[in-house]
This record gives C-alpha cells, sequence and structure tokens, in this order.
DNA sequence: TGTAGTGTTTACCAACCGGTCAAATTATCG
DNA sequence: CGATAATTTGACCGGTTGGTAAACACTACA
C-alpha cells in the first residue's frame, strides 16, 4: 500500500531496484531526446514498458524521476575530473583526461545531452550543485594546473577556460552530434569521426600546452 | 479576412513587418529559454504584448513561427564563417574569426542557445539546412585552411574538427552560462569573463596554429 | 459616409498531460 | 492454505495547450 519511496528506511527489494533502473534508464532515453519538458510521463511508461500508473508508483512524480536521474548523471559527469591527478605528469593528465571526456561523449552521449538540456534551460534543478561541489573539484584543480604552470611544467594560462574549452569540444560530439554528422557526412564511420577528433583534440591543447620554443 | 501569410503575393504592410517582427522577438526570448516544447503560444503572446488569437494572425502555428525564426537565426549565425577570407593572413583570420564568433556568445546568447536547443532534439526542422548550406560552406573554408597548412602558412591540422573545437569553445559561454558563472563566481563581471576567455581562446588556437619550432 | 478589407478580441473546444483512485492481481510468508 | 502486503491496471479528473469561430473595431479609400 505504502509506496516505495516512503519506505525506504528499509531495504529496497530487489525488484523495486529493478524497475527503477529500467525507468531511469527509459526516462534517460526521452529526457536527453525532448528536454524536460518536451518528454511525457506517458513516452517513459512506454519506453519501460509498463503502464502510467505504475511507473507513477516508482516516481510519485516526473520531477522527482527527473531529478533523480540529473543528480547521478552530475555524479558520474565529474568522474574524469575527480581522476585528473596533482602528482602525475602534467601532459599525460591533460591527454587522458580529454581522452576519458571524450570517450564519455561517445558512449554515453544520453547523458551529456540530459546535462545540457537541463544547464541550457538555466539549470533550475542543480544550481546548488554547480556552485557547490563542482565548483569546489574545478576550484581545485584550477590550482593543480596554476601550481604546474608556476613550475614551469606547462605553459601559463586561464586554468577555468582550459577546463571550459575541454568540456566544450568534447561534450560537442555527443550535444551536436547531428550537426557533426551533417557537416562530415554520414559515410563517416562512428569509429573514424572520434578517432579523428581524438588526435585533434590532443594536437590541439597538448600541443599548445607543453613547453617549447618560447620566442615569438 | 485572409490570413496575411496567404496574402505575401502582395507586399506587405509597415504594420505586418512591426508586429511580425514584435513576435519573432517574443518568440526567440521564449524559445530559447524553454526549448521548442517547453515554449507555450499563450506566453510568447504576453512577452509580444498581445493576444493569442491576434499573434495566430500573423503565425497560423507554433511551428510556422519557430521555423521562419531558426531559419533566420541560422543565416545569422554563418556570418562570421562567411566572412572568412582565403586571401587575408591565416593566423589574422583566425583570430578576428574566434573575436567575432565570441562577440556573438555574448551579445546573442538567446539565438545561440535557440539554436542549441534545436540540435540537441535532433535539428528536426533543419537537418536539411546543416547537410545543405551549412556543409557546403564548411567543405570550402576547410579547403582554404588545408591549402593554408600546404603552404606551410600555419600547422597542418585536421580543418573540419579545428572549425568544430572554434564553435564549441565560443558558443560554450551562452549556451553553458549558468555553468560559467556557477565555477567562475558571480562576482566575476560580464566583461571580465569574456575578456579572459577571448584572451584564452586566443592563446589555445594562435598559439597552436602558429608555425614555431616543429621539434618535440 | 459607406464599405471592403485589415486587425483584434472574447468565448470556446478538443486533445493532451500529470497525477489520483479504487479495484484487481500477484508475491510473501506464517 | 490463508492472510497480509506489494504491485499493477483501467477509469477517470482537473488544468493546460494549440488552435478555431465569429463577432467586433479600425482604417483606407471611393
Amino acid at each position: 500500500m505504502v509506496p516505495p519511496r516512503a519506505a525506504r528506511t528499509q531495504r529496497r527489494t530487489r525488484i523495486q531496484e529493478q524497475k527503477e533502473e529500467r525507468i531511469l534508464e527509459a526516462a534517460l532515453e526521452v529526457f536527453s531526446l525532448h528536454g524536460y519538458r518536451g518528454a511525457t510521463v506517458d513516452q517513459i511508461a512506454e519506453v519501460a514498458g509498463m503502464s502510467k500508473p505504475n511507473l507513477l508508483y516508482y516516481f510519485r512524480t516526473k520531477e522527482a524521476m527527473h531529478r533523480a536521474l540529473i543528480t547521478r548523471v552530475l555524479d558520474t559527469w565529474l568522474d574524469p575530473l575527480r581522476e585528473f591527478d596533482a602528482e602525475g605528469n602534467p601532459v599525460a593528465e591533460f591527454r587522458s583526461y580529454i581522452r576519458r571526456k571524450l570517450e564519455m561523449a561517445r558512449d554515453f552521449p544520453r547523458e551529456s545531452r540530459l546535462f545540457a538540456n537541463e544547464v541550457l534551460r538555466g539549470a533550475p534543478n542543480i544550481e546548488d550543485e554547480l556552485k557547490g561541489p563542482l565548483k569546489a573539484l574545478v576550484d581545485e584543480k584550477a590550482a593543480v594546473i596554476r601550481a604546474w604552470a608556476k613550475a614551469g611544467k606547462i605553459v601559463a594560462c586561464d586554468p577555468y577556460h582550459l577546463i571550459f574549452s575541454i568540456w566544450s569540444t568534447t561534450q560537442h560530439y555527443a550535444d551536436f552530434d547531428v550537426q557533426v554528422r551533417a557537416v562530415l557526412g554520414e559515410e563517416k564511420a562512428d569509429e573514424s569521426r572520434f578517432d579523428d577528433a581524438a588526435r585533434f583534440l590532443e594536437q590541439l591543447f597538448i600541443g599548445g600546452l607543453q613547453i617549447r620554443d618560447q620566442g615569438s
């Protein structure tokens, strides 16, 4: 009788976990494609293969569904940056960070688009998380980058805008996928697209970051 | 009696032009903020300062309004790339192209977000224009860039992904404005944000493109 | 001033949407 | 098996949405 959300103090059953997983998977599919407002509960229910009231038994509102989804995505989305290691070799760290971000754009485009959709709308539901955990993490990594520059390990540059540019260039291949396809032509296979992108971005960032001839 | 759209064979009156302009301005405001589905005709009518039926007298459907808006935006959006001059100095051309794109992100963020919203949704209404005029223009400029590289004027790199990276990094400051603000902190004034971004992007792209010491 | 066309508004509608409810079905466990 | 709780469903509801009908107002011009 009592909806599972209220009974969460107890352990969740396996069936609840599975259903919630199926729902969030379907919600990701629909939200990422149509945005929050554009998605309908009926649509999500259909993709999840269950009736609307049944879906609403697990997530009482559309908003609850979206919130659960976006906080989860935001968390995994920051993993690559968390791995960014102050102790490692600077150039190697950037190289693997860029590669990880590009792989996420390739393998999890729906998550990227969900996030993009949310930020585009002004991030009404995640503003606090952006100003809190996200900002804190970026501040931390920016300090690392600045220290590297001061130590002469990489060229000096604004660490925040450097991170922004890595975010934007990599996520572009998920969020603007249709445009990229249209310009490159459909014949260009996915593999090739991402390989070319990886090669270019490495050239752009690593080439630009490495200390070489400082003249002119 | 007859709606103006059908009477378009005749010249449009001044009042029609003005009203349509007011409507498209309001539509841009609302669509860019809430996306196609999230925007309501009532909302647009209110922003435009007229009643809904009155608005629908000038644009018979919500979709017609959106289509008129997006084709116009797409057109002006490509202007900076059109100005990209094959005869000019390569480095100077890139520098001014980046600056123009960044200025557009600063001065016309709504247009950028409208476009981003559309592409995110799979560009259902502009797919043809992406594969047609857009692709043609990019192909043309890509050839120019390749020729510059072959002539040794800039370093060799994939011209398509270079253009993508300029698009994504500059538009990021319009589309992900909320995130940028959250990370940099609200105290950072707009002017400073864009100045810093301009300085960084110049360093990234121009520094990376210029021919200097080629040794590892 | 009459009238035809242009522009505007009030009232309205059918479809859709998020969400509820009560009843039915199924799983759990003594 | 019996009983209790968990899950699922069809029917439904109030509010919103895109769009329409028709009357009304304004303007230009003979």
